[in-house]
DNA sequence: TTGTAGGCGTTATCAC
DNA sequence: GTGATAACGCCTACAA
């Protein structure tokens, strides 16, 4: 028994396969038309076979997909699975489907995904990986996409998109003052971006706050490290087996601030007591943790839902100018941090 | 300028639609038969155009969208992010994408997922949320899908499809256990599944265990709560202010764990000296929060990976018999759980 | 208010 | 080897 089709429910209910159309779709030249008596006919049959139209083929006649694609760098983090879960509930509301892909802060992958993208395989994509445009080529690509006049919403970075964005910066430079109030005065980064150009809403507010503090740079408090936990506990090791330690680490993300945590106390140190520690994104746990955690916060599930909803506006009208939307981000002081050992 | 189709590219070429379709799909009913000069023309022209192929109307004509549904229950749950992460990364060896919802708990969420299944636009289905079985109307949504053909991977449960699995049950009973010959007679259990039919590989294992150690049930002991830190936390903290609390709780993940040893430490409880505290999933950062958390791992990154495999399998050979992968769990003993107090 | 017909861009079945 | 020509299932002018 074969799947029924748009022709079969037709047939079932006496009319013609338009006429199935029109009443699926309510409308008809955006003039609603149909009279009841055939309406509920339809109705009836559609119901009767359990008739369910092809996704497939109303992309390829109405040219819209209901699909978004979202390329976040990470899964694994619960920070991104916020945001995801944002856009994600943000899309369904309005009939949308997700395409998630995680570019694993791979330039490969990043760059795939792209490609899918040209193949019309979504209706827009939302990119809160920057640095997919690293390469010579994935900048191509998406010059290519954009010509076409695919939709996409960036999150941070403007590349002549609609942004979403919650840069760090101020509340970075605000955390730096904060730090600095506290008497510290070696204060180590732990710069986990897999060696990628992100995150320098937070690397440039820390050397200027710094200098403008007064504090010489010293590049052996910077380290670089890739985006897992233990890279983060590798980096933070390496951070305080220094002849002279910082006395306090800021962490681009709270992942990494776990780890850096644990590096401190499985050297003995106690944080905040020896140590302060503080990192950015305020996922879920980071307010359950012992200690709880001296973080940035930016509201990523509500991020994610303008993210799309931006998208979506250009769906329904390409012309609008372009579209830039600021969050709020915000400094918040829980027990990771204190003043600077005696 | 309009986007080169396949016709575009057969003109450039001076060739027919038909021969762009054989040279970029490689064979022609299975036998290649393209002349090696026709080809490289194709080719050129192919790449002179930038020509991409349309994904819906391969996906019309083909009747395979090259793309899987992927049902979560959460995805701010990195157990799942990790789990996720390992089914794309197979998915996109294999030249398949995924379709990721986070079921979000939701029932009606989930029945929503499935209809867009009926509906063609994937070529199957993982789903790691077994709860959305629970409505009578998922029921037969799912009976739907499965005879029209449309291949389904579960996890964990068995409704007559092929299943990926690592049931929890045998390392319950390991754990109960181990924690008996710590001393600890008195054993909560944080139920934090938002009143679904989930986690049953370990409140049973959780009863039998308990009840096999000559220890009289207690119902005061297991708390159901929703599947946030912040319900681990209020549910832990229900079970310690109990006149005569539990010396170990058992969380059914890790996540509602973090909660809970806030919880403790909030009333002035030391982890693992007045309290132990076990759960399931071994995330990431289980290992490097303070105390290590000790709980069941599973590898979700390989489970994520099988899902997709089995899956594939199927998608190729819809015949097969039905297949059941078991992946292996295990017991990991950490700093979390100790002795009973004196 | 409803039906007819053409088109969306591929793939697949035949002939040639 | 390659080219017409149907499907694939739906949408949407336009006609009736």
């Amino acid at each position: 028994m074969k799947r029924p089709t748009q022709a079969t429910v037709a047939r079932h209910a006496g009319v013609s396969a338009a006429t199935v159309s029109y009443v699926l779709n309510g409308t008809n030249n955006g003039r609603v038309q149909i009279s009841e008596e055939t309406r509920q006919r339809v109705l009836a049959a559609v119901e009767e076979l359990g008739y369910e139209p092809d996704a497939r083929a109303q992309a390829l006649a109405s040219g819209s997909t209901k699909t978004v694609a979202v390329l976040i760098p990470d899964l694994r983090n619960p920070h991104f699975g916020e945001y995801a879960t944002g856009i994600e509930e943000a899309a369904r509301e309005a009939g949308y489907h997700i395409l998630l892909s995680s570019s694993a802060l791979n330039d490969e992958y990043a760059l795939d995904i792209l490609k899918v993208l040209a193949r019309r395989q979504v209706d827009g994509l939302i990119v809160s990986s920057s640095f997919i445009l690293e390469s010579e080529e994935a900048r191509a690509t998406l010059a290519d996409i954009l010509t076409r006049g695919l939709p996409v919403v960036g999150l941070g970075e403007n590349y002549g998109v609609d942004t979403v964005s919650a840069p760090y910066d101020a509340a970075t430079k605000e955390a730096i003052t904060y730090l600095l109030s506290l008497g510290h005065r070696r204060l180590g980064l732990v710069y986990g971006t897999g060696g990628h150009e992100l995150g320098l809403d937070r690397l440039q507010p820390f050397q200027d706050g710094l200098q403008a503090g007064g504090i010489s740079f010293d590049s052996d408090l910077i380290v670089e490290c890739g985006p897992t936990i233990k890279d983060g506990y590798q980096a933070a090791t390496r951070l305080l087996e220094l002849a002279s330690r910082p006395t306090a680490i800021i962490a681009i993300n709270d992942l990494l601030a776990i780890g850096t945590i644990r590096a401190a106390v499985d050297l003995g140190l106690h944080v905040p007591n020896d140590l302060s520690v503080m990192s950015y994104d305020d996922i879920p746990m980071a307010d359950y943790l012992v200690p709880r955690l001296t973080t940035v916060t930016k509201d990523a599930l509500n991020l994610g839902r303008k993210a799309f909803e931006v998208l979506l506006a250009r769906l329904q009208n390409p012309d609008l100018p372009q579209q830039h939307v600021h969050c709020p981000v915000r400094l918040i002081i829980r027990e990771s941090t204190g003043a600077v050992p005696a």
